[in-house]
DNA sequence: GTCTATATCCGGATAGAC
DNA sequence: GTCTATCCGGATATAGAC
């Protein structure tokens, strides 16, 4: 059968999709636990069911598998970003940022540590999106959050560290759910975890901002 | 000469407590980098200016190395665990914990990102520690935070989230220090920095408990 | 106590059979 | 398109000279 045929229902297109699917799914895996360097290829390819060679198949090197794994990332996180405008109402815009955020964490939370994992060891592949599509994100938000203060809409505080604190807090229960966990002698997060923690840092944050929490009672 | 004597005044003890320093030091930093399985010990050895095989006489083998690294950075943690008790006025604790923590993160950011990557891939050393120690600690704090709502001397939050959220939101000035300073155009933290981070932490933390920051005007 | 030289093993990548 | 067998560089660890 002559290769690239798509005579068939179950083409090749098609394992080829879920092969891929499955690699870059163990990748994510195998790199949170060991990071590039400590992750084999053998390890990724055990993951998968697949054996070794088909990897190389798929992606060429060890080097291009881990850029096509961040890149999923980094698109999930673009994703994430809120667009806001300076007309919405503060209270409700950064609620939805926070529960957004909390919902990437606890629904991709390997993706998470990889992300974090990649800025803890100094960003070498991300460099290029914290340089621009991140800081040009960020200034455009900052810039909004500062005429809300200018209208007397919200307290004035620091408009890039509260974008950091929400990102940190957030973030935090993907990270470092083996502490958390442990801590609260708990096996697995379950939703009452997810909807608590949306809970505590909504209220906190908007009253520490001087906001009334619109979905509170 | 025998070993053992201490005849000299920069004896063998002085030789051995120099290296052994130098290779805990160069050890931290290329285990953040590429992690415990991507680290080699020819890259600790050439950190540290030691020629490989010391390392094996001073610490036998890579993961007793690892483990020294550790075990020091958890006694700097247990350090920052600050001691509160119900009589204290709770500004002022807070205030203090939060303080302590990002002077941590500020003074050892490498000691700092080594403990989140342990974490990050399942705190695979450190699982004793979080569940003694750390359990230990967060829920004896936790009821005393709870005892001053019952007094009304703080807002009803939930406590151990309180307490995740100034480990997170400290941690992170250490931790994601690369993408901080991508995104703020820095080369690196000022005094400055530190003082704003400090301000804007203590004072929407507090706010958000329903407290008065005994330090502002 | 220090360092060179080396034994042994493992990982990335590929050639080539199917 | 898939997988087995293999090459080669590099890593841990140690033996043994100094």
């Amino acid at each position: 059968m002559k290769a690239g045929s798509s005579a068939e229902l179950t083409g090749k297109g098609e394992i080829r999709r879920k092969n891929v699917e499955a690699i870059l799914c163990a990748a994510e895996k195998e790199f949170v636990k060991h990071g590039f360097k400590g992750t084999t290829m053998q390890a990724i390819a055990d993951q998968a069911g697949l054996p070794k060679a088909n990897l190389h198949y798929y992606f060429k090197n060890k080097h291009r598998l881990y850029n096509a794994v961040l890149e999923n990332i980094v698109n999930l996180w673009k994703l994430a970003l809120a667009d806001i405008k300076v007309d919405d109402d503060p209270a409700e815009v950064l609620g939805d940022f926070i529960r957004k955020k909390i919902d990437l964490a606890f629904s991709r939370p390997i993706a998470s540590k990889l992300f974090a994992l990649e800025i803890i060891q100094g960003a070498p592949h991300l460099e290029d999106h914290l340089r621009t599509d991140l800081r040009r994100w960020v200034k455009e938000k900052a810039g909004i959050i500062t005429c809300w203060a200018e209208q007397g809409k919200i307290k004035s505080v620091d408009p890039v560290h509260l974008i950091f604190l929400i990102w940190s807090s957030t973030q935090h229960y993907a990270d470092f759910d083996a502490q958390i966990l442990t801590i609260t002698n708990k096996r697995e997060f379950e939703q009452e975890d997810r909807t608590q923690v949306t809970e505590f840092l909504t209220e906190l944050i908007l009253t520490g901002c001087g906001l009334k929490n619109p979905r509170k009672q």
